[in-house]
DNA sequence: CGTCACATTGATGCCTCTCAAAGCTTGTGG
DNA sequence: CCACAAGCTTTGAGAGGCATCAATGTGACG
C-alpha cells in the first residue's frame, strides 16, 4: 500500500477504471482472482469472516495504495473487498501487470518495494494483534498512526477502527474512555489526540 | 518464504554463504540492513520483544526459504533474526540484489512472488491471532499446517510453538491435552496427527 | 549425576467478551 | 422541515477464559 510512484500502475495497458458505490463488493473470497487494484478516491476495505461469522478487517485502503497484488499468483482471492463508500478505482488484469514485470524492471522494483511495505506493515498489524492488553493495544496502534503533533485522524467509524486492531467495539469505547479520563489521550470527534 | 526458483539467488553476483551456531544472532532490530538471506540448511526465527519483554516469534525459516527481503527498502531491520540450530545461510547485499531487480525481469518476478506468498502467510498469522478462543485457534493452526493426511511435524518446541501462535506455553499444553482427551488430535512426540 | 530448559498440572484473578439497554448522529422520505 | 429509522456510541452487569504465579515431573546433555 505505497503510495509513491503510482505514475506508472496508471500508464499500464490494459487497465481501465470503475466505480463502486457505497458497501458495494468489488471481490470476494474464493473468486479467482481478475485483478489487481489502485485506488483513486474513496474508501475500501478487506474483511474475512471467522467461524462465529464475526467480521475481521484485515486492512482499510486508502487514495493512492494499490491492493490485492499478492493474489497476482493466487487461484483465488483470500478475502473479501468492500467499499466503505463511493469509491473510484483502477484496475489492472493481473495477465498485464504479470507481462508489465517482465518488460519494466522499474516497474517491477516498485511493485517489489509496495509488497515490501505492505508486508511490514502486515508484521506490524500482527504484532500489535500479540498485545493483550486493551490499553497498551490501543495506544500503541495510535502511536503507529499518529503523525509528528501525535495526532491521529480515523478514517472510519470507531466501530471499525475495533476491528482492526481486534477489539470489540464496547472494549473499544471503554478502552478510550478511560484513557481520556487519565489524561493519555484527548478527542475530538473523529481525531485523537496523544498526550 | 517461496521456496521455490532459489537458484536465480544462488547465482547472485555478490552473494556468500555463512555459517550461524545455535542462538547466533543474525541481526538485530534497528541494524543497518547489511543483507536478505536463503537458508540453505538448519533453522532460524524471527522475533520481536514486547514492551514487557515477552518474546514474540514472527516467523520461522525453513531450509530453502529466503527471509529479510523487506529490509531491502528499509532503513533498519524491524526484528531479531536468531539461529534454533546450527545454520547455513547464504547472505545476499541490498545492493546487489537492487542491481539484479533492474537487470533481470526473471528475478524481479520471482521476488515479487516470495513476498506475495510471504504478504499472504502474514495475513494468515495475523487472522489466526484474532481468534481468541484457545482451542480454535490451535485447530485451525494445525489444520494450515497439516499435510494431506493431516499431520502436523512442529519444527521447534512445544514452547516455541506457543509463541508463534500467540499463547502461553500453559495454555497450550493444557489445549492439547483437552485436545487429545476429546479425542480431536492425537500426539507423538513433535507430530500431532489431527483427527 | 547434576544442571538446565522443556513439559505438565494446579489455583487464582483479571480482563475482555457477551448480552443488554439507552442516548446520540446521520440520512432519508414524506 | 420534521419524523422516523438505522447504525454508531456509550455505559452497565455478568461470566468465562486465558494469563499469571507456583510447583513438580521429565528429558537432554555435558
Amino acid at each position: 500500500m505505497s503510495r509513491e510512484s503510482s505514475a506508472a500502475f496508471q500508464r499500464m495497458p490494459g487497465a481501465y477504471p470503475r466505480h463502486l458505490d457505497a458497501g458495494e463488493l468489488l471481490f470476494a473470497r474464493g473468486d479467482v482472482p481478475w485483478g489487481m487494484f489502485l485506488l483513486e478516491t474513496g474508501r475500501v476495505h478487506l474483511r474475512r469472516f471467522g467461524r462465529n461469522g464475526e467480521e475481521m478487517t484485515i486492512a482499510t485502503i486508502s487514495p493512492g495504495q494499490t491492493f490485492a497484488e499478492a493474489s497476482l499468483f493466487s487461484t483465488a482471492y483470500h478475502c473479501d473487498c468492500v467499499a466503505d463508500e463511493s469509491s473510484r478505482i483502477l484496475v489492472f488484469p493481473p495477465r498485464n501487470v504479470l507481462r508489465k514485470i517482465d518488460e519494466d524492471a522499474k516497474f517491477a522494483k516498485s511493485l517489489v518495494h509496495r509488497l515490501a511495505i505492505q508486508l511490514q506493515e502486515c508484521r506490524m498489524r500482527s504484532e500489535v494483534r500479540g498485545i493483550r492488553n486493551a490499553e497498551e493495544r490501543v495506544t500503541t496502534v495510535l502511536g503507529l498512526r499518529a503523525g509528528k503533533d501525535g495526532c491521529c485522524r480515523l478514517a472510519g467509524t470507531l466501530k471499525q477502527f475495533a476491528s482492526e486492531i481486534g477489539l470489540t467495539h464496547e472494549a473499544l469505547y471503554r478502552t478510550l474512555s478511560q484513557l481520556e479520563a487519565k489524561g493519555r489521550i484527548k478527542r475530538e470527534g473523529r481525531s485523537i489526540q496523544l498526550l
